[in-house]
DNA sequence: ATACAAATGACCCTTAAAGTCCGTTGACTT
DNA sequence: AAGTCAACGGACTTTAAGGGTCATTTGTAT
């Protein structure tokens, strides 16, 4: 599958977990709103600055993220 | 420190591990050959798709790759 | 079941930056 | 000397990032 899928899933998955709406995170991460819906939606190949801004606004570790069944071959 | 140096550093430490040279990375990601020594000095804000292809280039998963002290917190 | 609000999705269009391609240089090896 | 490898520069093409606007979905309350 799509690694821009993968990732926008995750960000999902982790956004849900925590209860915050795209718009929030957005925020958080200092990006467009309608951009967090385009990663959701695997429509954006972001770059690994950007990743990262989202994932600390998500509370975990770079390799947290990553660390799920998708990303493992 | 920052992601993309952690990056780089991280890429040429598992090129130096399957002993081979950045062109040849280069040539198996299917990216250019000045770009690898760029990504490699954090030079560069890298993409998630050229990321993939180079982590692939690597021979590890995306989860292995992130699986290292520099991307927990 | 309907109405409203909040959240998300889908287009479209700039511009700032990612990524390519040409070359050159210095270090090291044989 | 000739070859391999890494680093660097400049010019170029492509695309990510950002933002506007409106449509659609989803939830919640009436």
């Amino acid at each position: 599958m799509d690694i821009k899928v993968k990732i926008g899933q995750r960000i999902k998955e982790l956004r849900k977990n925590i209860g915050i709406s795209q718009e929030a995170l957005a925020y958080q991460a200092e990006v467009d709103r309608t951009y967090v819906t385009d990663v959701e939606n695997g429509r954006r190949n972001v770059s690994v600055e950007i990743l990262e801004r989202l994932i600390k606004a998500l509370n975990v570790s770079v390799s947290e993220f990553f660390d799920s069944k998708e990303f493992k071959k």
